[in-house]
DNA sequence: GACTAAGCGGACACCGTGTCCACTTGAAGG
DNA sequence: CCTTCAAGTGGACACGGTGTCCGCTTAGTC
């Protein structure tokens, strides 16, 4: 018998899923897409999907996976500024940027992903929070626990979305914002 | 017949309604509480809850508004730091920690009426955004537009409840780390 | 080819939402 | 007081999505 290893029927389907739902996420825009359909459209049944996959979530989640964990990379040992080696105000303002490109080119699969109060439990959030966290002590800031999720704030899909849809503006305005509030706190104290 | 004036018994069940959510979503916490609960509580048909408020953020939005009314008020006319007369900086330190008392004393709420992107849509978000604006560009920064939903992030109710909860932050730390993030963009730029 | 457990999938029950409409009631006018 | 009628009421209803359960199927092993 198996072991570790899943079934080839089982493999397929989850390949089925995964394809279904970006698809769908894409077309109809992620809350707008029901468990009922991904299934439908995978050529899976309810109870097939919900085996593997608890909610929506935990799709998006799994498709928007290989993607953050490129940027992790890069942040732990990729070139400066976004790596190591630069001073820690550019090392933020590269991550907001590098988090920026990440929101407008996943828009679909993170605004059902890690909407709301669910976004702090994904181990994606917990990483982006001990960077910068990083960043905040490397720059010798009192209590970098305490500014951590504030920096992040802006970095949520809803606000983020808000800002491109509602408000008009684009990702090179709003980066740049980042780079001087990231300049603002971590910069020119001298 | 009455011209712009409510029955009675209209009057009534409003009051009746806005006592039992208050009740509800303080005992229960507001995602907790369904319109149904609310109708029992309050002694009224479905129908009549409906009447007046679609979804229950308009039933906090209506229970939050005397708090945020006066909050503004003091934004417009009130005595500095908070009123007009005082440094951007300073003044965006006092809105900050005058958002966090309002948070703190209306969590329960403020989780019911603006979370996720509704949150946008209030018209308290609207003035909010004009007041930081305005210090924005009283200290002469560039593009106060792209900055100014940034600066508001930290306050969605989904961070600073995840903040308090999760990391056990208490609202001087959470206050005090706004006041550097308020300092560092606005002042400190000689 | 037979055995077995992992995997499958559709039927089902449940819950919350929002609507609809027949009924009630408060207030103005005679 | 009594009539009138629109504003107001409330419960029944239909709908849609969620998540579970269990009999059936199939992949992989011996």
């Amino acid at each position: 018998m198996l072991r570790g290893m899943e079934r080839a029927d089982a493999a397929r389907n989850r390949a089925r899923v995964l394809e279904a739902a970006e698809r769908l996420f894409a077309a109809e825009g992620a809350p707008n897409v029901t468990m009922e359909d991904i299934a439908r459209a995978a050529g899976v049944g309810r109870g097939t999907l919900y085996r593997r996959y608890p909610d929506r979530a935990a799709i998006a989640l799994a498709l928007l996976d290989e993607h953050e964990r490129a940027l992790q990379e890069k942040l732990l040992r990729g070139a400066p500024p976004l790596g190591p080696g630069a001073p820690p105000a550019a090392r933020l303002s590269a991550f907001y940027a590098a988090m920026v490109r990440l929101l407008e080119d996943h828009a679909h699969l993170v605004l059902g992903a890690e909407t709301g109060r669910s976004r702090f439990a994904t181990g994606a959030y917990g990483f982006w929070r001990a960077h910068v966290r990083s960043l905040l002590v490397a720059a010798g800031l009192p209590d970098p626990d305490a500014l951590t999720d504030s920096l992040l704030a802006p970095l949520a899909p809803e606000v983020y979305g808000f800002q491109r849809a509602e408000r008009g503006l684009s990702p090179e305005r709003i980066t740049a914002a980042l780079a001087r509030l990231a300049n603002g706190v971590l910069g020119g104290h001298e």
